[in-house]
DNA sequence: AGAACAGAGGTTTTT
DNA sequence: CCTCTGTTCT
């Protein structure tokens, strides 16, 4: 093969380099899916490697399936032999393989996270926790957080508790790992965690992997997190034949653990790595390059780099700002409808999932097809999760989150007391799960209605025993005459989730084609149960795409619409505190502008809907800072306002910066005296500050920006609400809940983002207790209500 | 046990 | 605004 032909000399460097680590960079668009399947294909060509000896590692099944697609291309004859996998399914073969050494069943469920919160509900139940004290998904990312890190759950559960709130969300962890256990069950970060666990444990499991995965190559590195760093660490670790590939500046999900250190330290823990920079991109006009590149350059924590490109010809990218959401919605759907381009060619690209709403209107209103990607995951839906739980019981008999959730779906007459019943039984039993004391419901002590229900309840799932896997699913709907149930709903609610069942069907019909004798029940589940809707996605249709800019990685349209520009929504109003948080918003910037191969268009929408009421939103910053010779803005009424602007329009009075004196007068003579205890007021309960960047009337609801909202007190030791006016403090900042916990006014507390502050004041407000606190970082004062994310010093 | 009603709370991003 | 949760009533 005339690899030198077809790839560039840095390509051809990466490609056909021999034993040993290397790190490839591989800026966006460099073609770095072209220089992987190459290196597969002159690994098993040239150097005369077997396919079973390499592992690739993706991060998407999507992208696994591609990069299976393109290797096949190179290598028609040796299909299949290459494990091509994402980290998750890697781990979850391992693990259905060994996981006997770690006492588990290898017929374990995987717990999606709306399991884990199924499970984390009733821990909070058992423990008698109020969920307005501590949220259930405060505990989960805690518990994600420690699993991410790829620290031992149990080791993590001997440590001392900070404090009393930190001491809570231990015992609700140590419980929810005894109910995954004893469901026989894992979660996603599990399958990570145990794999890596069962490596240190068992040398001998390990060795065998290394023996086999002589030759192992990763996709976008940079998104990986510690545990997933020491599966590679481990698995490379005796032959050193480990090939990454990733861009710092496409690191873009932190919040699930990724760390970026993991790319830029891989010189260090791989010594004799060689590095190889991929700098030209073949993806973008010059034009968008250009923006791209200014864009990342205002990063600081990054490697140099700089993206070039030989095609100098581009239509400018320009930035657009409309009236409101909706309008910017209509034109930019009105733009695709009249590009000369074809559907399948152009995407919407937005922060949240919430934002395709307005776009799929405008899709209807204008008769353009379109597809949505993600959003509300195929795999999560109710009618789907009802079938797969009926599957999954026939697997796991462990699995009660499974059996809860259905053995009333149908209504049957089964419900929560004859569930307590049978449950204690089985516990008295020695560990019974529901599924396996059904057959003990006479002695559990039901009666009536719910044990002749039970009865015939397992009965049914003793009947399903031997049906033919391609038939089971319409057994389960004609047993169960869940059909029924669902036009409760309404028929064409019903009729939608009939469909979708229908393609659950097509699914398992495919599965086993593909399959054969081999396939099983508990396997299809394992393959379903990490799908996402990313990979239900056909992008060949020609249908416009919808997606959010995380769904977007690794894909490229030819013309690309960035949209949604506003502070607040992105950069997103809860990612603007710390300079990494920033930073990684503007990656994701980046990742969206570097998409598009020939034309870009950025927009913002003025007003928008927000939790039902209209806020007016500023053009964002990341828009601001990039210069006019890069981008063509067009504002809608001016520049973005100042400071002295913002207060005029709040307050109508003039002379922001004698009132910011004095604000900061009064906060600092507040703190002097702040052992004067005791003060309390209700502000600006009306609470919907949602963004920093609203910034006040557009005419129809400003009235509960700095509204009436009575402030009632008989100390009033600051005019809080001047200071929300005058943007020196927030209130309500999301992400905080409110409820009670033992602070007092007076307390230092530090929070994980804002450092550390004092209780200025604990209010009343309707039932809830707020304990505000006032933090005063980096010479920035924040307002901050609820406690979710406070310490106690 | 189940339906009907009222109220609170919630929006990043995903394997 | 819309969805999910808890409560009350049958």
């Amino acid at each position: 093969m005339e690899l030198k032909n077809i790839l560039n000399k840095e390509q051809y460097e990466a490609a056909t380099h021999g034993e040993g680590p290397l790190l490839i960079l591989a800026g966006a668009g460099s073609g770095k899916t072209r220089v992987l399947t190459h290196r597969i294909a002159y690994l098993i060509l040239e150097k005369g490697i077997s396919p079973y000896q390499i592992l690739a590692i993706t991060f998407t099944n999507k992208a696994a399936q591609e990069m299976r697609d393109r290797v096949n291309q190179l290598l028609p004859e040796r299909q299949g032999e290459i494990w091509v996998s994402t980290f998750h399914s890697m781990c979850l073969r391992i693990l259905r393989r060994e996981i006997g050494n770690l006492g588990y069943d290898s017929d374990f469920s995987i717990y999606d996270t709306d399991d884990q919160k199924t499970v984390m509900r009733q821990v909070f139940k058992e423990l008698q926790i109020d969920s307005k004290m501590l949220k259930e998904r405060l505990v989960l990312s805690a518990l994600s957080q420690v699993k991410n890190q790829g620290r031992s759950v149990s080791d993590y559960l001997l440590e001392d508790p900070e404090d009393f709130l930190d001491g809570k969300i231990r015992a609700c962890i140590r419980l929810y790992e005894e109910k995954l256990k004893q469901n026989n069950a894992l979660d996603f970060d599990d399958l990570l965690l145990r794999c890596k666990e069962l490596f240190e444990k068992f040398p001998a499991v390990l060795e065998k992997y290394q023996e086999r995965f002589r030759y192992i190559l990763v996709d976008e590195y940079q998104d990986t997190n510690d545990v997933q760093f020491h599966l590679v660490y481990l698995l490379a670790k005796k032959y050193q034949n480990i090939c990454v590939v990733g861009d710092d500046d496409q690191s873009i999900y932190r919040f699930r653990g990724a760390n970026v250190e993991n790319i830029l330290s891989f010189e260090s823990h791989f010594p004799n790595c060689k590095v190889v920079k991929l700098e030209q991109n073949y993806r973008s006009t010059a034009p968008i390059l250009d923006l791209a590149n200014v864009v990342i350059a205002e990063n600081q924590h990054r490697k140099q780099k700089k993206l070039w490109t030989a095609e100098k010809e581009g239509l400018k990218v320009s930035f657009q700002e409309y009236e409101s959401a909706k309008e910017e919605a209509a034109a930019v759907i009105r733009g695709i409808r009249d590009a000369g381009w074809s559907y399948k060619d152009q995407a919407v690209l937005y922060r949240t999932n919430a934002q395709s709403r307005l776009l799929e209107e405008q899709c209807i209103h204008w008769n353009i097809p379109y597809q949505i990607v993600g959003g509300v995951n195929f795999y999560q839906r109710k009618e789907i999760k009802d079938i797969l739980s009926y599957m999954k019981i026939l697997v796991n008999k462990k699995d009660d989150v499974a059996l809860r959730r259905i053995i009333n779906v149908p209504k049957r007459g089964i419900g929560e007391a004859s569930l307590l019943k049978l449950q204690q039984y089985g516990e008295s039993l020695g560990g019974f799960s529901l599924v396996e004391s059904l057959p003990f419901a006479k002695a559990a002590g039901l009666s009536g209605k719910a044990l002749s229900m039970v009865g015939s309840f397992q009965e049914m799932l003793e009947s399903w025993k031997d049906v033919e896997l391609s038939a089971l699913i319409d057994r389960i709907l004609q047993d169960t005459e869940y059909e029924k149930d669902l036009q409760a709903e309404g028929a064409i609610e019903a009729e939608s989730r009939m469909e979708n069942i229908q393609e659950l069907q097509g699914k398992l019909q495919s599965y086993i084609e593909e399959n054969g004798d081999e396939g099983s029940l508990s396997a299809f589940l394992e393959e379903v149960s990490l799908l996402s809707d990313l990979d239900r996605s056909d992008l060949t249709e020609d249908k416009i795409t919808l997606m959010t800019l995380h769904g977007a990685k690794g894909l490229e349209f030819p013309v690309v619409y960035l949209v949604g520009l506003n502070e607040g929504l992105f950069p997103s109003a809860q990612s603007m505190f710390t300079p990494e948080e920033r930073e990684e918003e503007r990656r994701l910037f980046y990742v969206g502008i570097t998409r598009a191969e020939k034309e870009l268009y950025l927009t913002a929408g003025r007003d928008r809907v927000v939790h039902g009421q209209y806020q007016s939103m500023l053009v964002s910053s990341f828009v601001d800072d990039v210069p006019e010779e890069h981008l063509e803005k067009k504002y809608l009424y001016r520049k973005k306002p100042s400071e002295e602007d913002i207060f005029m329009e709040k307050t109508g009075r003039s002379g922001y910066s004698s009132y910011l004196q004095q604000a900061n007068q009064s906060i600092k003579a507040y703190m002097g005296q702040s052992d004067s205890y005791g003060s309390s007021g209700s502000y600006g309960s009306s609470g919907s500050y949602g963004s920093t960047g609203a910034y006040g009337s557009s005419g129809r609801s400003s009235s509960n920006l700095y509204g009436s909202a009575g402030y009632s007190s008989s100390k009033k030791p600051l005019d809080l609400q001047a200071y929300q006016q005058a943007g020196i403090i927030q209130k309500g900042i999301s992400g905080m809940s409110s409820g009670s916990l033992d602070y007092q006014v007076g307390d230092r507390v530090s929070h994980t983002k804002f450092g550390e502050g004092e209780v200025l004041a604990i209010e009343e407000d309707k039932k809830d207790k707020l304990v505000t606190v006032l933090f005063d970082t980096a010479g920035q004062k924040k307002m901050l209500a609820g406690f979710a994310k406070l310490k106690k010093l």
